[in-house]
DNA sequence: AATGAATGAGAGTTCATTCAT
DNA sequence: TATGAATGAACTCTCATTCAT
């Protein structure tokens, strides 16, 4: 009680007080989900809260009643877009009966995402200097997860053998300028179909499965 | 897709005027690898014409006498190091008696420049807002002369056959992540051999070719 | 000169309304008491209505239930300091046989107040600008007493014959200073015996007094 | 040449770079004329940069070439007027024949000050919160000079034997208080005669010195 | 070829206060 | 009696850029 006063004023939630009512909730998300949009199409630097607030229609002073600051709301969609295409693409993956179709549903998945957010891709470009710990953190993530993955599918013999870890964070970057350039650059819906075959088959060579890519251009496929 | 881009910044408004003497020369350069240490470690927009200028020990006024501006030399440095990787690479892949070879040799080309300038990486993940021309720019320059290497491998039955367009870009990809991950956030000089080895081991995989290359070098390790 | 002042900040709108009841003299007290704690260790102005709530766990709301603003509870604590201050070195100075014995008493007190509630002489000086007329209130307040006292006892002889009005405020001065200096300048539960020894000799010698007394109590020091 | 880039830019005068041209060095005494009369007449915190920009007849942008902050103009300040009343009050005090006459003299030039620059007071007063640090030093100065002339003269035996370190504080406390009452609060020129006569007859018997006092209220000086 | 000086728009952030509940 | 939510004006500070010299 008698610890020193800290100079900084109300905490901005980083005291666990009031839970939050019904009302301040629908206003947090949509200053989240303005923050997106303006991260997205503008960058770190160039978002201002100023056009957040605009977008989200509340005052200035109001954004600061639910995160910290701009970077505090930059490291929270981060994180939030970084759980949500692990969800998608885990529960896409997860579908498929052997990793090589999985590998291609998780593909797709990921870049469904990347087609429906395209603030995921840009946010963790910006991350490099606006956060790199979250930066660090969504990829060591994803890349984690997918090498428990691949070393699960190798000990099962559905693949070769390999280094996990550096195969995980190689496939990652392959799914991510995929992305980059057959979906955002030519600001379309979905991989192109012949690029998402030829990408596919580039994986099944890397993880050392001969797939039948005759099959796979030709089959009733989805 | 590979428009020739001026190199010159030098205000686009006086054009051709006075070639420049020996001493502007000087001052020129002195301001690019300024900017170079600049961006390198803060990023576009934490960057600032003063630190540059303070930097390169001259006054802020000088800066605007070799640079249209902050944009210029941004698009100046992103040109240079471009250039600069790109030769790189060329001149060690060109050592190369077979792909594969030639394959590692420019990866480790890439690796050693991206240890020596840390800027290269971190000034293209900027472009995404800072300058997407450039950003597409380097990436097409690589990808293109990337392609066509693997068109003529495949040529010459030294890779697999396979789609170039995809297979550069993925390998691309897979080369900036790898330095990414080991050389950048490990503040390293280079990535661990057998990192490097395991990385050669999935692109002779991904090129289907049998990726014994490994064992020559090093003795049966990994 | 000491025209009153209303104690009580309440609304200056909502005057004599709802008498408070126990609960709402409680929250009150506890709203005063954090503003005591706030205002003395982070000045007038970087105090905030939101600390000062936050310390007495209410919602920010609730202050103006009782205050009616932010300098309303400051002039309501340099009144109250105020008060208690001059009761404090009243009752003690009246236990003295003799005015130095009262001026010795009544420093020692004044010092004790000081230790005890920082926040006194920090409001004091804050008022300068925060609130002017509570600072002279408070001063006049001060100096008018203790001009009566020092007409009195010279009066009684038992001090020289001075102004009054100028020895009252020149002494109050003196007993801030020291106060200031080796109390809350060195954070002390109180004034070194010897300074305060010093001090008194000080004081005796202003007051025309032959200054024995410091020796009857501890023998030859000071 | 290697170390690490700081995330501030032009240091604002920390670095000692450029020594200012003449232009410069006008412009800088402006902005320090126009921040004495903000701050003195609205206190620390109701001073914004702005008005002082204003009053300066200059851009904001400007203030920020020649001082770091607020807070750094507002310690030039502190640090410029407690240079000037010390150096005003040491040359007048000088002058005295004896050292009863030289705190005539050295008072009056503290009135004076006073009365010619207000913020002085109110500066201190002021730096409680807004820079401590500049406080100490301000009057821990003023003391020890003091202090140093004080015993200086005990030792000629010209004023009786007393610890010269609390008679400082006490009568630097003495002048202050004056002059706050009968110079800023009246908001006067100069202490009324009388008001000073009385003022330095305290002071006389707080020094021990049986100093005739009718004379001085009668004599032919001021 | 180089520079010192100035600018002003705009950034992030704080906070006393109001009000419906 | 109490509160959560919202506000918007004001603040300090940064920076790319211009221009006379």
């Amino acid at each position: 009680m008698t610890r020193q006063l800290s100079t900084r004023g109300r905490d901005a939630r980083s005291n666990v007080s009031s839970p939050l009512g019904p009302k301040g909730v629908k206003t947090r998300q949509r200053l989240l989900n303005a923050a997106e949009r303006v991260f997205g199409e503008l960058g770190y630097h160039d978002a201002s809260v100023a056009k957040i607030t605009e977008l989200a229609g509340v005052a200035q002073g109001t954004f600061y009643v639910y995160f910290g600051g701009k970077q505090a709301v930059f490291e929270e969609l981060v994180a939030d877009l970084s759980r949500r295409v692990r969800h998608a693409m885990s529960v896409a993956s997860g579908q498929g009966r052997d990793r090589l179709e999985a590998e291609r549903l998780g593909f797709q998945a990921f870049f469904r995402f990347t087609a429906e957010h395209p603030a995921l891709y840009r946010v963790i470009r910006q991350a490099e200097f606006a956060s790199p710990r979250m930066l660090h953190w969504h990829y060591e993530h994803i890349a984690d997860g997918y090498a428990e993955a691949l070393r699960a599918a190798s000990a099962r013999g559905e693949i070769a053998e390999a280094d996990p870890e550096v195969t995980a964070w190689a496939l990652m970057a392959v799914g991510e300028m995929i992305g980059m350039r057959w979906i955002l650059w030519d600001e379309a819906k979905a991989v192109p179909p012949e690029i998402l075959d030829r990408t596919m088959a580039f994986v099944a060579r890397a993880l050392g499965v001969a797939a039948a890519p005759a099959r796979e251009r030709e089959g009733p496929n989805g």
